[in-house]
DNA sequence: GTGGTCTAGACCACA
DNA sequence: GTGGTCTAGACCACG
């Protein structure tokens, strides 16, 4: 695996962030084992103590639990994963709103450019 | 003045966007001159420091020049202007597009959920 | 059965507090027969090994006895049970005031604040 | 200062704790600083990393700020240390109660023991 | 100077 | 085996 890592966020929240999107888009199921940190540290490319602190960051959230001595575990409330993805995705959108706004772009034209820039093309999916 | 800063990103670098913002709003004309360092840290409420930052990282962009003996003068050239709205947006958008693919929204949904969160409401222009 | 656990502290120590919470509140007869170690795992939903090192913990305190062959026994001295109860009570009321101490509340106040809890409600027993 | 610690907690968390108990006493004051994380690091003889995790673990609660560059600060929200008292001194009386019940001990017990203790002595105040 | 992140390596308690 | 804590030492961004 060993992804690489943009330099600018801290490396453990990038991981936080992957797990969370891939909890969100269901390739991680509630109540799914996760990797423990020693093997998710080797498969990261990192250090066992960034994992320790990625998996701290989630358990404070919510979106993980840890069984002593059995491993870590996605949260097996379904409900965290609904309201995660809509207060995330809520977020996303407020944020690039008041962006675009920041830039004197006006409502209707959001649309636009968006709409815009979604025929133009990038294939790109992450 | 003295504005609060978010924590999270670097003081100098939001002030820098704040600049960036007024200018291609229009609030800032081409050629117009920036407060001294020392002037804007008063009026920010920071450190000089900060302020020779952002003006440094401005004027690596070509947004702002400064002239010895006169002090820093926001680029008289239009076509920054322009360029900088074009990239800034498109820069918007496609982080935007990108995030919400990343948490699994089809790009049809992204057109009606932008839509829907700016029926709803907000009346909030920043 | 198969109880939860508080995730804070160590599953064997809190089965070993409930045990000795019902041998002290008398649900436990002395020399009564405990549940064998799988028994008693099966019954709280933990590992035999967890179940092994509670027993093993109690025992070092002289609060139950293993007799080989036969399984393993409550204490039947009944001056143990005495003595576990006063000694209990004596180390929650020390560290109840020193911790109330240390928060600044002076000792004529930790009695008011005592009764105000008890009269004000809270009719959740445990 | 070196202070010792018990082994059966976190320092991070113990220090923590000293920390608040500090403030709520009102041995901190609102908005004062404390010590930088290398300094605090030697006061208390241990690595400034665990400091880290201490400021960390206040900030996230609310009762510390850190001031990018400049330093900690105890938070300057006079609410949060009227909050803290209280819930703090809930929480000890609570888990107090439940645990005398838990031996047996009735309510109007708790106050005549209580009282007892105080009455025969022991002037350490920690 | 400040806090923040990361690594390497160790030890421990727990199941 | 698992997670949790701690140390030592390093580098970085920020003000």
């Amino acid at each position: 695996m060993t992804a690489e890592f943009k330099t600018s966020k801290p490396i453990y929240r990038q991981i936080a962030e992957r797990i969370i999107q891939q909890f969100v888009r269901g390739e991680i199921q509630t109540g799914e084992k996760l990797p423990s940190v020693r093997e998710m540290a080797i498969q990261s490319g990192v250090n066992p103590n960034t994992i320790q602190r990625t998996y701290g960051e989630l358990e404070r959230m919510g979106v993980i639990e840890t069984k002593r001595g059995q491993g870590t575990f996605m949260t097996e409330k379904a409900e965290v994963k609904r309201r995660l993805r809509v207060s995330i995705q809520q977020e996303m959108i407020h944020q690039f709103i008041q962006n675009m706004r920041g830039i004197g772009v006006k409502d209707d034209e959001i649309i636009k450019v968006v709409e815009q820039f979604l025929n133009e093309g990038s294939e790109d999916v992450d």
